[in-house]
DNA sequence: GATGTCGGCGAACACTTGTTAGCTCAAGCT
DNA sequence: AGCTTGAGCTAACAAGTGTTCGCCGACATC
């Protein structure tokens, strides 16, 4: 029955190596089965608040999702696999607050007090993705490690872009903008990192660690801004 | 015969929930005891470069430093307690690196080159340690990380004092040099765990990312020196 | 309405895991 | 010389692991 067309079904299995290319199934049938991969999702980066990604197990996160071990293989080929989606998943949030950052218009001081209020609403409202990432970013699966590495990359180059673009900015070079833009990179991760840290405490602690984490940052970002204006750029034109 | 000496006894066994008072053992017997001790750090200090602490195990670390499972717990209650000796002793080697580098003279640019060298030195010599603190600094053990942190924030203190005695420094406020040490603190474990990254190549190709990795830090040190010289100090006298 | 597709399940496989009990025997003490 | 100590071993335990198999039954397609 199936003899005459091999090539067909081994272009089909071919295809599901992918293993979530739903676009050719339609309706409730794709429905359920996202609902399934989401539950997976989620009950993973639940888990991952308080594990590393190399110690998570299978069955740990069926069980957490309501699915069966076996369940698990009809959505990912293995855990690495959804540890390389929660990454995307979380930089991609990441890179909306970045943008909200860079987007934001005003003089110094106003652009460094916006920075902070943003990374630290996004801290609040998406603590699972950024404490995955910090978690992560040295951790002990390559992949995910080279994942988060290329995107704070391209990160640090779209920084560099936005600061190009401001007047401050005549007469530096392509390569000190990168550097510059390297180190607030870092500043801000090094922050969301901090403000994460802040609540294992009662609530008004809590409040407090917030804003002298938010005050130092700032001084800190102001320090930074210092150095920048003085900075001997090339000859002058 | 020991029936009238029992809290002698008692507190010999409560001594010995240190699990490595050693102290009132004498010669070969306590040589033997610190060779596996190390045997088994060692092993676990190894295994940790390409895992995380909360994914070791035990049978796997005593596998790897020749000791059966059961020898595991004449050393330690648990891997935690490994894991947090690791901590300690990575983070000394790292303290004396600091000490290094806030004991040397020179103008701004000779200290600056003087830092990523001892930086870029400690990492070649002790990566492990290096790998391991990066790894664990925000990773899932609770102990640990709180050990490092609390490490990191004295080194940060030490910091500010060695930039206060500087003659540069005169007016600034304690928590203003906090600040600028949090700074230099945090930028070196960054420059640290990009060293780690480099050697990922072929030996020719990861000379050249150190030599990037070491120019890119010491053109943002230099920014930040600019930025410190041009900080508004309180009310000059 | 028949037929094929495929997400989810239970069961089973062959391991590995942490931890304990009880033993041996070299080292140290009296 | 005897006696105690304790590091290290083997063996065993129960519990957990990743992964595969074959099946069911709701969905989709013709």
């Amino acid at each position: 029955m199936f003899a005459d067309i091999p090539t067909l079904r081994w272009r089909k299995s071919a295809n599901s190596c992918l293993l979530n290319d739903v676009s050719h199934i339609v309706g409730v049938r794709a429905a359920q089965k996202e609902q399934s991969r989401r539950a997976l999702l989620d009950a993973g980066l639940r888990l991952l608040e308080h594990q590393n990604l190399s110690g998570l197990g299978v069955r740990e996160v069926t069980r957490a999702a309501g699915l069966s071990p076996a369940g698990f293989y009809r959505h990912f080929r293995d855990l690495d696999e959804l540890g390389v989606v929660l990454v995307t998943e979380s930089l991609q949030s990441l890179h909306l607050m970045i943008r909200k950052i860079l987007a934001e218009q005003g003089d110094a001081e106003e652009l460094i007090d916006g920075a902070i209020a943003v990374i630290a609403r996004h801290v609040r409202e998406h603590r699972a993705h950024i404490r995955f990432l910090t978690r992560e970013r040295h951790g002990g699966v390559r992949r995910v490690r080279e994942a988060i590495a290329a995107e704070l990359a391209t990160f640090t180059a779209e920084t560099a872009a936005a600061l190009g673009t401001q007047p401050q900015s005549a007469g530096w070079s392509a390569e000190d903008l990168r550097m510059l833009a390297g180190l607030y990179v870092e500043h801000l991760v090094a922050t969301a990192a901090a403000f994460l840290e802040a609540p294992d405490a009662p609530p008004a602690a809590a409040r407090a660690a917030e804003r002298r984490i938010a005050a130092l940052a700032r001084d800190q970002l102001r320090l930074i801004s210092l150095g920048r204006r003085h900075w001997p750029t090339a000859p002058r034109t």
